[in-house]
DNA sequence: GCAAGGACGTA
DNA sequence: GTACGTCCTTGCA
């Protein structure tokens, strides 16, 4: 936690004395101290990085009037001459400006900013917090910490000088000669004549600190001042005592100010466009508001200047103060008003632009390059899309980039269409007229990696790791993916789906193109003319589409999801994607030769015992042998009139004696393994990296969590014997060992957290086995020595509590009755009644609002709440249950993935992030350095859901490192 | 050649 | 009873 204090007051009166800014806006208004202000609130925010980067932060202004000194020393700051008009006029510009940046702003009546500046920095230390004051001024210097928890930073612009200084123990000593506890007594005695602080006649600084080293502080060296040696020094002291103790009194910052906002309030938002670009433009701000557009994705186009401060001569208080800014932000926004009103504006501006494909162009000359070049750092922004040989981001290679910096422009970059090879023989080589693809990457390189210049992407993880390929690390990126699911859930997905929703635009079907199936042409061979009409398109339309989502986020209170859910989630799984997992393919081989030998065995008795020949992966020939050949009782209809022939079914069959379900369902787990693990998984190996690269789908699951394909290494199987030898073959690379972490009834936890039931919090705060505990307050067993088929059946019922339970479902997978199953849940209901309430109240919910809500605002949306059949409306409540706690304990996974590699750097500890399956998350770390990784990864792990949220039940992860996954796990 | 259904691997 | 992705068969184009 850092917080950041900015003396804002003193900010404006020094950059005003030091480098007199007298730039004044069109009408005359002087802004060079609003616009220093302003350039000072971009820096901290893009210089402090890392350690440095402050989680809370406000600006202090000195608030017009007396203070508490001038009740004891009216001559306090009396000398001071009235503050020049053109400086006056500015200081409700800087008040307005820091709310603009969605920064609180502070002020109170009868304290001096410093005072407020030296309470919260003093409550924050105490409460753990590295604390930082931007300020020079000498009279904050007594704050300083020695061990480095308080410092000052000076940023104003200083020819000659580094643009950030800090101030800490070293500097206060070289000011002052003393130590910063001690600088309040040397400040006593040498006075100050700027603020009138009388001091000791002839005492300056160095007399001063010579004393204050000798005798401790003022009371001290009083106490003893008929014992100094120097007559004149002597005298003086004794008779300006009183004068030494006022000016001590009035050097010290006063600690307890009763600051109307805790420290939480003061915890870093994100900058609200709606809220900035007004003010930026009213104020003239040209550079910065580009610079600000790139960094927030925003197009300040889209925003008109505050007319309330765009003329000048207006107070700018009156129509904001910080509870109003606060409160607006916080409540749902009406539609038709404020941000609400604003998106509905651009969109209705947007989808009014007609999509022409004449007027894309195509880039094959380095001149035309050059203009888009600057036409992005003109804009500080751009669209970008890249079209590859294929839809593996880990071997597909760059084919052309496509850019859009205004909706309507586009352009197609071609760098790899290849002409057709004559014959299977020859190379076909590349189309003639296309720019080097080298040229055009050392071209955009630059842009691409510019934190000034926001790029704007349809799932940019494939952007991002297409082109670390090739040398780029793009960032940063806004997703029109990302943004829809932070809106909107899964129910709009791919590019297509929303042009057509809401663009009514339907694009250019890529196989309209490129044909379908297996003689589909990749885009290397397309023509380039019409590849440049898709492409450019594409390009376009994203643009677009973020023009229109954008504004939805403030809209709809869904920035903090976003920004911090989102947004900084893509890059992270681009990385772990491309590092991919090494698997050894000597272990599968082996593997499928035993599988497809037991299979055929099975496949063998499976014929004899059914007394003829049939597939054996048809569950239509098992079930018309089972249930009408065999004529076997007790056999059910799918809902297409099939015979079931599930698991359960065959399970069942065979305990009531029939050999041939056994054998069924041992043949069908072998094969499963051998179809889908082990003969697939060694054609997903990399032949350039000779690794497994999963994809990982962010925007695709309901609930928030991931979910991973091609090939899916989230359900690796772990369950069976024969499952775990495939596991075993996910191998650490040499030299290296693989760290498994996961996150101990994380579910569970969020239960206990989100439905408040203290019996569960308690549970888990003794480190009690959960299960066992339930089936003890159930069926009144005691834990020690306890059945285990009665925790068996407390476990089946946790379970069920999280899925939404039902009597018919936990009948089921308990084999007991209906009507025992629905006695277990009442049972269950008494027992923790507030489980009962919960459930009740996210029913409710669905049906008025048609989502529900994670712990930390994402939204999980059920369209289908009140629909008119009651199967279905079942099942929307079962998952609103659901929804929450998947939900809830994805969002903690994801935070712990996106904080997990600073992380890692700043303690020092190399460790690769590979691997997420949900609740655990997988580790490659230099052999011997295994034990050092698992205790910070368990840190991050542990701690990922504070501070927005701090748990109210502890949480647990375990960690094992080994050669492989298996036993790692 | 493609979509749907059934089955089954995971959390 | 929740949430996924993949493999295989089937049935229709």
């Amino acid at each position: 936690m850092h917080l950041l204090l900015v003396d804002g007051s003193g900010y404006i009166f020094r950059a005003f004395h030091a480098l007199p800014q007298l730039n004044r806006k069109s009408d005359g208004l002087p802004v060079g101290c609003v616009q220093g202000f302003c350039n000072m609130l971009f820096k901290l925010t893009e210089d402090l990085k890392g350690e440095d980067q402050p989680t809370h932060m406000a600006v202090i202004f000195d608030a017009k009037g007396k203070t508490f000194r001038d009740d004891f020393y009216p001559e306090y700051k009396a000398h001071r001459p009235p503050a020049p008009e053109e400086l006056v006029t500015q200081f409700p510009l800087t008040r307005a400006a820091t709310r603009a940046f969605s920064i609180p702003s502070i002020e109170m009546e009868g304290w001096e900013a410093d005072d407020i500046i030296a309470t919260y920095a003093c409550n924050a230390r105490q409460a753990g917090y590295k604390v930082t004051i931007v300020s020079s001024d000498k009279d904050l210097m007594q704050l300083v910490e020695p061990d480095g928890s308080i410092r000052l930073l000076d940023t104003i612009p200083r020819p000659g000088q580094p643009p950030l200084r800090w101030i800490g123990m070293d500097e206060v000593f070289t000011k002052f000669g003393v130590t910063p506890d001690k600088v309040i007594d040397v400040q006593a005695l040498c006075g100050d004549s700027v603020d009138n602080v009388p001091g000791v006649p002839g005492i300056g600084v160095k007399t001063a600190a010579e004393l204050i080293n000798q005798y401790g502080d003022v009371e001290n060296l009083l106490a003893h001042a008929h014992e100094i040696k120097q007559p004149a020094r002597r005298q003086k002291l004794i008779d300006n005592a009183e004068m030494a103790r006022i000016s001590k009194r009035l050097v010290t910052l006063s600690q307890d100010v009763p600051v109307e906002l805790p420290l939480d309030a003061l915890a870093r938002v994100p900058m609200a466009p709606e809220a900035l670009f007004p003010f930026l433009k009213a104020m003239e701000f040209a550079t910065i508001t580009k610079r600000l557009a790139g960094l927030l994705g925003a197009d300040p186009t889209l925003y008109e200047a505050d007319p309330e401060l765009a003329a000048s001569g207006r107070d700018p208080r009156k129509s904001a103060d910080l509870s109003v800014a606060r409160a607006k932000l916080a409540s749902p926004q009406v539609p038709g008003t404020g941000p609400a009103l604003h998106a509905q504006e651009v969109h209705a501006k947007i989808r009014a632009i007609p999509v022409n494909y004449d007027d894309y162009e195509i880039v094959t000359t380095p001149e035309q390059l050059d203009v888009w070049l600057k036409r992005i750092i003109d804009k500080g922004h751009v669209a970008i899309d890249t079209e590859t040989t294929g839809l593996d981001a880990q071997a597909a290679d760059l084919v052309g980039i496509c850019l859009a910096t205004e909706p309507g422009n586009g352009c197609y970059i071609p760098v790899g269409h290849s002409r057709g090879a004559a014959s299977l023989l020859e190379e076909g080589g590349l189309v003639e007229g296309q720019l080097p693809i080298r040229l055009v990457i050392d071209a955009l390189k630059p842009l691409l990696e510019d934190k000034s210049i926001l790029k704007i992407g349809q799932n940019t993880k494939y952007e991002i790791s297409i082109l670390a390929r090739y040398g780029i690390t793009m960032a940063p990126i806004d997703d029109t993916m990302l943004l829809s699911y932070a809106l909107d859930g899964v129910q709009y997905n791919g590019l297509n789906v929303l042009a057509d929703n809401w663009l009514g635009h339907t694009c250019i079907a890529f196989s309209d193109l490129a044909g379908t199936g297996k003689h589909q042409k990749t885009f290397d061979q397309l023509e380039i003319a019409p590849a440049a009409r898709y492409a450019a398109e594409d390009a376009d339309i994203t643009l677009r589409l973020w023009h229109v989502l954008k504004p939805r986020l403030a809209a709809e209170n869904a920035t903090t999801l976003y920004e911090t859910l989102e947004r900084p989630l893509a890059p992270v799984l681009s990385r772990m994607e491309q590092r991919g997992i090494s698997v050894d393919r000597q272990i599968l081989s082996r593997l499928s030769g035993e599988f497809s030998q037991r299979a055929a065995a099975f496949e063998a008795e499976a014929h004899e015992l059914a007394g003829q020949s049939f597939n054996l992966g048809s569950p239509k020939q098992l079930g018309e042998i089972l249930f009408d050949k065999m004529g076997l009782e007790g056999g059910t209809k799918t809902k297409t009139g099939a015979w079931a022939t599930g698991a359960d079914v065959l399970e069942d069959l065979a305990l009531k004696g029939v050999p041939l379900a056994r054998t069924i369902v041992d043949w069908r787990q072998l094969t499963k393994l051998k179809g889908t693990y082990t003969d697939a998984l060694p054609a997903y190996i990399n032949a350039r990296t000779g690794r497994v690269h999963t994809s990982y789908s962010q925007a695709s699951v309901l609930t928030g969590r991931l979910s991973s394909n091609d090939p899916n290494l989230q359900n690796i199987p772990v369950r069976t014997e024969d499952g775990r030898k495939i596991r075993s073959a996910f191998v650490a690379a040499p030299g290296k060992i693989l760290i498994s972490a996961d996150y101990s009834q994380i579910e569970l936890r969020v239960l206990a957290h989100i439905a408040d039931i203290q019996a569960l919090k308690d549970a888990f705060e003794e480190g009690l086995d959960i299960h066992a505990m339930t089936a003890s307050e159930m069926f009144n067993v005691p834990v020690e020595g306890m059945p285990s088929d009665v925790r068996r059946r407390a476990k089946a019922i946790n379970f069920g509590i999280i899925y939404g339970i039902s009597a018919f479902g936990l009948a089921n997978q308990l084999g007991i009755g209906r009507g025992e199953a629905g006695d277990y849940i009442k049972t269950y209901f008494e027992r923790f009644p507030g489980i009962k309430d919960y459930m009740d109240e996210q029913r409710r919910r669905v049906k008025i609002d048609g989502h529900v809500t994670t712990i930390f605002g994402r939204k999980v949306q059920f369209p289908n709440a009140n629909s008119a059949n009651p199967a279905e409306r079942s099942f929307v409540e079962r998952a609103s249950i659901n929804a929450p706690i998947q939900g809830s304990a994805a969002d903690i996974i994801r935070r712990a993935m996106i904080r997990m590699e600073p992380a890692l750097k700043q303690a020092n500890i190399d460790a690769d992030m590979l691997l997420q399956v949900h609740d655990e998350l997988i580790f490659e770390v230099p052999l011997g350095t295994e034990t050092a990784a698992m205790a910070a990864i368990k840190t991050v792990m542990e701690g990922a859901a504070e501070p927005a949220v701090r748990l109210s039940v502890p949480i647990q992860v375990d960690a094992h490192a080994a050669h492989n996954w298996d036993e790692a796990h």
